[in-house]
DNA sequence: TATTGTTATACTCTATAACTATA
DNA sequence: TATAGTTATAGAGTATAACAATA
């Protein structure tokens, strides 16, 4: 069998191949399902759910910390600028952010943590969130840790080089 | 520092432990962003989105072809039974699977794919589905794959340790 | 003209509850 | 009474297009 030397691939490999990766995309399928459950729930007490504990977390960090720009936001996300717009104006609602005009560009409106959304971040999400990755990452010693992330880096990666523009722009 | 024996983890550790964590799960987050951008992408010359494309692909697997319970499908996908009623009716309506009812139960509804469905799976879905994959996990040796399933198989029990009932019962 | 951000629309997915028909 | 499945409703996220303001 595979007598072809025109067939570089024979179908066994093939088939297994195909199995493992469809057994992986799978679980990260399923993963991404209970991501989004359990992380609602644990933030249901604040009406958080994943997708502004995304935003409200990045605008923790450092770099972001004196503002952001809508448009790095989402790209920082990896969502569209449109979509980010609607979970911007529900956190607005909601007091935790606030958008000033960019003063070096006023075209820009730079994205920021109110107070509030600072001390709800602090005081109730992040304990909320450490508790969530202990149970998350029960048994994972440090390093399963960082290789983990270093197989999901790469994977993300290999995403990007699918899809470049995932931000909507046209 | 860090001198009173009642404090185990020292809060230098703590900060350590929750950067890690915390780079973990935005990682899974954005994977998981691209996940269903570039996944609906590939699919979309057949309007298929990633959960129709989760429930047909589980619908092939050899123990669901002669037909799935609706519960034991929620179960199986980690969906809530709710939610899959409404990917099952847009399945329906493009005629890719059908329901029978149960002859050992009348209550119970079978799914099973159509011929229709398995033909788009056949002969459209997984030639697309195979190279996506192929993309997506560019440069991962099968080590790696087998490695990175099982970090997603043990996170996944534990998101089950944290939601016992993901389908949403009650 | 190009870019930044917003608004508008339609669709999909989700959570929750209530309902039916069987068991 | 309990279970399997469905329906109903509201909310949130997404894709796509079109728009206003500014560069």
């Amino acid at each position: 069998m595979n007598d072809d030397p025109a067939t570089p691939i024979p179908d066994q490999a093939r088939d297994l191949s195909w199995g493992l990766s469809n057994r992986l995309f799978f679980r990260l399928y399923q993963c991404t399902n209970m991501l989004h459950k359990t992380g609602t729930k644990a933030l249901e007490a604040h009406s958080i759910t994943t997708q502004q504990w995304a935003v409200l977390g990045a605008l923790t960090r450092p770099t972001f910390v004196p503002g952001v720009a809508v448009g790095d936001l989402a790209t920082f996300l990896l969502v569209s600028r449109q979509n980010l717009a609607g979970v911007l104006q529900r956190l607005e609602a909601m007091a935790y952010i606030e958008r000033v005009v960019d003063p070096k560009d006023s075209r820009s409106r730079l994205i920021l943590l109110t107070a509030k959304g600072r001390s709800l971040w602090d005081a109730n999400m992040r304990p909320v969130i450490a508790d969530y990755y202990r149970e998350a990452l029960a048994g994972f010693s440090t390093e399963d840790k960082i290789h983990l992330v270093h197989y999901l880096d790469k994977m993300l990666r290999n995403f990007k080089a699918i899809d470049p523009d995932p931000t909507g722009g046209k």
